[in-house]
Parts: C-alpha cells; sequence; structure tokens
DNA sequence: CACCACCCTGAAAATACCTTTCAAAAGGTG
DNA sequence: CACCTTTTGAAAGGTATTTTCAGGGTGGTG
C-alpha cells in the first residue's frame, strides 16, 4: 500500500490516466487531505460531485484496497503536513521572476521531486531490478533525447565497477543490440512519457529475446510496461511553461539510476570496491596539479 | 475530538476509571498504533480477546463518536510517530544498508546537495552568465566523463529555444572548436575538481580567443578559473565509499545549469517560448498513440 | 451522416463494517 | 445465600463501503 507521503506524486503520476470524474476526486484529496479525511464516501462524492463508484474507483487507482483505506492514508498525510513535513506548494516559476527567486524556486522543486520519487519508488521492484543487474552478463540501456544522458550516466557508473554495460545512441543502433541479448542479459529503457517508440521497440525486441527488461518511467501504465519484466516509477514535480514535465523528470530519473547503481554496488561488492578505485587512479593524471596554497 | 498526539496520555488519565476489558484495549491502541489502525472492529476485539462492543465503548471513553474516528485518529498518530524518527537518515551510506534505507539517504543527499548549491550560488555571476548566453552568436560547453553530460543536457536545452549551442564529445575536437570562437560567443566548461585538463585547455583557447568564458566548479580555486569570466560554484554532497564526491557533484551542476537555461529563456522569451512549444510539437509524433485507459 | 462499439458514469443492490441492544455472566453486598 | 450491580459478548440493527449494471456519451467507421 503507498506511503500516505506520496499520495500528491501519485495523484500527478496517474492524473493523465484517469477519466475527467476520476480526476476531480484526485484534486480534491491532494488539495485537502484533511478535509477529505474527514467524510465518508458520499461526502466525498457528494462534494466533487461524482458518485460513490468514482470515489472507490479513484482509491484503487492510487493503489489502495478501497476508500477505507484512502481516508486512513488521507489522515495520515494531513497529520505528517500538520507536523510540519508539508509538502509545500511553491509557485510556479514565472517568465519575470527574478534569478534569485528562480534559483529557489527550482532548487525547492527538484528537492520535492526527489521527495516524491523516493516516497514512491517499489523497493521490491527496485530489489528485483538490483539482482538482475548485478548477475547480467551484458546490460543495454535504451533512452532518447535527455533520457539518453540519464541513460548515459547509468553506463558509465556501470562500466566503473566492473560490468558490461552499453547505451546506443541511436534507435536502430539499439534495436540491432537488442536482439543480441539473451536470458541472462538485462535491458533497461528510460522514458518519461512511457509512450516513446524509438525506445519501446529495442525494450520489445530485448524482452522477446528473453533478457531481463527494466522501465523506468512515469507512467506505470504507459505501453513500455508490456515489456518490462520490472518497473520503477519515477515521479515528476510540477510543470511550468518554461520547464515541462519531460524536462523535469530528469531529476527524478537519475535518483533511481543512482539507487540501481549503489545497489549494484553493494551487492557486487568484492569486485565494486577496487574496480571503483582502479578508476579513480586512473584518472589522476588526466588532473593539473594541485593548485598552490 | 481528541488531538491524535494526547492519546496516549489520554490512555493513561482513563485508565482507572476502564474495566479490565477496556484497558486491555485501550493498553493495546496506545501500544501499537499502526497495527491497530490497520485492523477492524472486529480485528481489534479479536487480538484484545474482547468483543466489538467493548472496544466502541473503549472509543467513546477515549472521547471519539466512535472506533471509526478512533482509528482515523490512530493513523495519523502513527504517521506523527513515523515523522518523529524519520531524520535518522543522516548517516553514509553503508554497505549492508537495505535498499529502502539507500533510496532514502540517497534522496536526502541528493536534496540537501541542491539546498547548499542554492544558497551558495553567486546570483551576480548567474546574471551575468545569462545575459552572456542570452546573447551568444555560438555557444560551446566542454565536459568530460560525468560532466559531459550535463554538459550535453545544457545543450540540448538551449538548442530547443532556438541558441546554437555544441558540447564536443572529445579534448582535441573541443580544442578545435574553440579556436572558431571570438568575441560574442560563449564557451562554457563544466569540471568538477576544476583541474581537469582536457576541460581547461579548450577553455583556456576561447578564452584566448575573445570568447565570454564560463565555468561551472566545485573548486573555484581551481586552474580553471584563470581563464573565466564567470564562475558558478557547485557544492557538492557528502561522499561516501560507494559515492565519491566526483559522482555527487552531478546534482549540483545539473540545478546550475537549469538556472542558466531558465534565466536565459526568460531573457528571450519572445523567441523561446514558440521554440519550446515546436520542439515538443515536432516530437509527438515519434510516441505510440495513447494508451487506451 | 448514421451506425456501432466501447468506455465512462452514477443509481441501486449487495456486502462489509460499525454500532446498538439485550440477556447472560461475573462480581459484589447485605 | 439471595439479590443487585456491573461487565461482557452475541446477535440484531444500522451505516458506510463496495460491486453490479444499465443508461448515456464519445469516437471511430462505413
Amino acid at each position: 500500500m503507498p506511503a500516505p507521503g506520496a499520495l500528491a506524486a501519485k495523484v500527478r503520476t496517474l492524473a493523465p490516466s484517469m477519466t475527467r470524474s476520476m480526476q476531480r476526486v484526485a484534486e480534491a484529496v491532494a488539495g485537502d487531505p484533511a478535509g477529505s479525511a474527514a467524510l465518508t464516501v458520499t461526502g466525498l462524492a457528494e462534494r466533487t460531485g461524482t458518485s460513490e463508484a468514482t470515489v472507490v474507483r479513484t482509491a484503487r487507482l492510487l493503489g489502495y484496497p478501497g476508500y477505507r483505506d484512502l481516508r486512513l492514508a488521507l489522515a495520515a498525510l494531513a497529520a505528517e503536513q500538520a507536523a510540519g513535513h508539508a509538502p509545500a506548494v511553491t509557485a510556479d516559476i514565472a517568465v519575470d521572476d527574478p534569478l534569485p527567486a528562480v534559483v529557489a524556486k527550482l532548487a525547492q522543486e527538484e528537492a520535492q521531486c526527489l521527495a516524491d520519487t523516493a516516497a514512491a519508488l517499489d523497493t521490491a521492484q527496485l530489489e528485483a531490478a538490483v539482482a538482475a543487474l548485478a548477475g547480467a552478463r551484458r546490460i543495454d540501456v535504451y533512452g532518447i533525447g535527455a533520457s539518453h544522458l540519464v541513460g548515459q550516466d547509468l553506463v558509465q557508473k556501470l562500466l566503473r565497477i566492473g560490468l558490461i554495460a552499453h547505451a546506443p545512441a541511436d534507435p536502430h543502433l539499439a534495436v540491432t543490440n537488442a536482439v543480441q541479448l539473451r536470458a541472462g542479459d538485462v535491458a533497461v529503457a528510460i522514458t518519461h512519457s512511457g509512450r516513446t517508440t524509438d525506445v519501446i521497440e529495442p525494450l520489445r525486441v530485448a524482452f522477446e529475446h528473453g533478457a531481463t527488461t527494466l522501465a523506468i518511467t512515469g507512467r506505470p501504465d504507459g505501453e513500455i510496461t508490456q515489456y518490462a519484466d520490472h518497473v520503477l516509477t519515477t515521479s515528476s514535480a510540477r510543470e511550468s511553461e518554461l520547464r515541462p514535465a519531460a524536462m523535469s523528470s530528469r531529476t527524478s530519473q537519475l535518483l533511481v539510476v543512482d539507487c540501481l547503481f549503489i545497489g549494484v554496488a553493494q551487492q557486487t561488492y568484492e569486485t565494486a570496491a577496487p574496480a571503483l578505485s582502479a578508476s579513480y587512479e586512473a584518472l589522476a593524471h588526466r588532473h593539473a596539479p594541485r593548485p598552490p596554497r
């Protein structure tokens, strides 16, 4: 059952896949947890101008067995907020914001994004993903645009602990690579929308060839998850005109990637630790001498 | 209705006036709020070896209209308690940390890193850097390893708002590019250590050819700053064995990059806004059709 | 433009849960 | 020991929640 703290994030993540009336309900609970917790199904249905059935459906979509449990989570969330752990709602970044305000808001938004992602991350899936990576014979990472950079980050890290990883830069190359994979190999796809054809294709191919497949996506209901053995959900921060969702998803994706990396490094510590120091050692001479005090 | 926090105290106060079975119930809820909140009346009655009626009576005595409301209060109390015990995650990430702890610690560390960077960022320098980028004829971004990915991120963003930017992947190419720059062009160097020769060189060349130069570095006293008109300082999070400074600098660098981007987008809003929408428009058909609800 | 298929939606039935009642059991008290 | 009071839980009664189902849209197709 999802943690209460992850609720606001979950609402944002799942809102696109909701119907209009469900969105109204989701908005109401996310906007006023304390108030909603005080209401019965009927009350909440009335307040949102929908029916009991819709309220229950929404609760289900958010990951609870029913409204009863959502209500408990809401009470818990309200308590957390009251205790000061309030997921403060920052204003959007505006065109005429002065730079210091931009800096503050950006930092705040990204921090919130990290917290949301951490709260919503399914550790069982993560555990499984780590296990797969740690034992992989070969790892392919698919991503395009900003997500490709995240993929490269993952690859760079995995290489440093002695794993064999690639992040093909173009979709054709990716599919070509995917064909080579088989059981014991791992393919990782990174896409915020969950619908990027150029990323879905190689993952599908890898999946069909028997590789273990992971998807890091902001849409756990996206097409990509059909071909993913394990799904790691990223949550995106509030979007604004200057900073669309696709652009802010990066922070969240990188956190997931870091978690994967640390997890794998832990599991393979015997070989990972020396490999890590060796790579830093090797880079030392690429640096200018230390500046004189 | 009594506040959740006062529950334990209320139990103690009222215990003497309770009958034996009610005391058993009161003890159970005070001793394990989280566990009790998960149970129905029937469940709690069974666990305490009493009946539903007794549970309800106890709830009444504690000041709630019925068990339903006591249960909500218990959930809230459990959340408060959990929040209180939370801030124990400041420790380093250890090799034997369970995965959920790793996630929490990583998120915490990165958030801290963001806060530090935002606080330490010199907005005057940022302002100057934004002005330079906004008016640049051409922008080069130098970085290697992880910093190269950050550079690519910056380039991708700048391209989307219609600026001309490149992030050469290899040091020779970088120097070759740098030679072409002159007044009105901007060169950005990204290096955590401030001593990475392969990044210093192109920046030096750009500097000497009259381009405006920016350095994004964690060491404002590093060699690189000699050739930088404007220096943007990144601060790195605590390092640990599994996560050395160089690896955690990324978060900080990306925040700076985002600030630069938003700043530039604001200044060139007239052209940036349509360019942004145009690029998203153009990518739309690279997506699979919306999932069928 | 008409038709069809599909999905959203809420009213109402069904169920689960909570609350109340009441009689039996336990524990005092004269 | 008889009687009364208090406590207790089984079962009835009442809400709240969940499920079902049919009407009403919506979008696609001929």
